[in-house]
DNA sequence: TTGACATGCAACCATTCAGTTGCATATCTA
DNA sequence: TAGATATGCAACTGAATGGTTGCATGTCAA
C-alpha cells in the first residue's frame, strides 16, 4: 500500500509506466534510452516499480522484457479513493441538509451525528 | 499530482486523513494527542497534506480546524486508475483471443501489433 | 496585565534517497 | 575463443526527509 503510493509518486516512474502502458515487453535499455538519466537510474526506479508489483519482468535471453501489472491499482487504490466519495458524498448531503434547514448552521459547535 | 501521490504514500499521513475522515474539524493539538511523535512533527505532516489540497484548514480564534478534502483523489487519481483499467480490458482481450486462435502464440518474436 | 494554551518558525541531526561510477556476470554473435 | 551487448551489484555523494528541540507569536481567560 505504502509502496504503491510511493512508487507513483516519482515522475521519472510514472513516465515508465506510461510507456509501459502504450508498449509491453520493453528492455531496460529501451526503457533507458529515452531517460534523463544513466541506465542504473533507471534500474532503480524499475526496481521501486517491481516491488509495488506494478511492474513484472520476463527473462528472455539476456534480455528483461518488463510490463505493466494494472492489479494494484485497481484494487488498493480504488478502495481507498472509493472511501473519500463516500465522504464526499455525504458533505453534500449535510450541504443539502442545511440549505433545506438553514437553522442547522448554529449547531457548528456541537458534535455531529455520525 | 506528484504531490497527492507523495501525501498518501506515508502511513502517518494516511492515519490523518482516516481521524479527518471519521471526524472533521480536529485542530492541531487533537490530531497531535493521539500521534507517536511531536506536535510539531505532526503539523509538518498536515503541511504536506495541505499542499497536495488534501486537507482544508479553517481558523477559528486560536484554533485551526482541519478538514479532509477528497477532490485530488476523485478528480486526478481516479483518471489515473481508469486509465489502467483499460489497459487490463486490452490485456483480457488480447488473452481471449489468444485463447480462440492458439497459433497465435507463435508470434511472441515478432513485435506485436500496436 | 498576567498566565495558560494553540500554533508557527527556524535550526539542527540522523537517516534515507536519487543518481553516478566502476566493476562483475551472463548471453548472444562471429 | 574473443568481443559486443544486457544486466546486476556495490560503494559513494549531494540532497532531501522525518523528527526533534527551542523560541516567538498570537489568543483566550482571570
Amino acid at each position: 500500500m505504502t509502496d504503491v503510493f510511493h512508487a507513483l509518486a516519482d515522475p521519472t516512474r510514472r513516465d515508465l509506466l506510461d510507456r509501459l502502458f502504450l508498449k509491453g515487453g520493453l528492455t531496460l535499455s529501451e526503457l533507458a534510452e529515452g531517460a534523463p538519466m544513466t541506465r542504473q537510474g533507471v534500474a532503480k526506479h524499475i526496481a521501486i516499480l517491481e516491488a509495488a508489483n506494478l511492474v513484472t519482468a520476463e527473462w528472455e535471453g539476456r534480455n528483461k522484457r518488463h510490463f505493466l501489472n494494472p492489479v494494484p491499482l485497481t484494487g488498493i487504490v480504488h478502495r481507498w479513493v472509493g472511501k473519500f466519495e463516500d465522504a464526499r458524498l455525504d458533505a453534500l448531503a449535510e450541504f443539502k441538509s442545511r440549505l433545506e434547514d438553514p437553522t442547522d448552521m448554529d449547531k457548528k459547535d456541537t458534535k455531529r451525528h455520525g
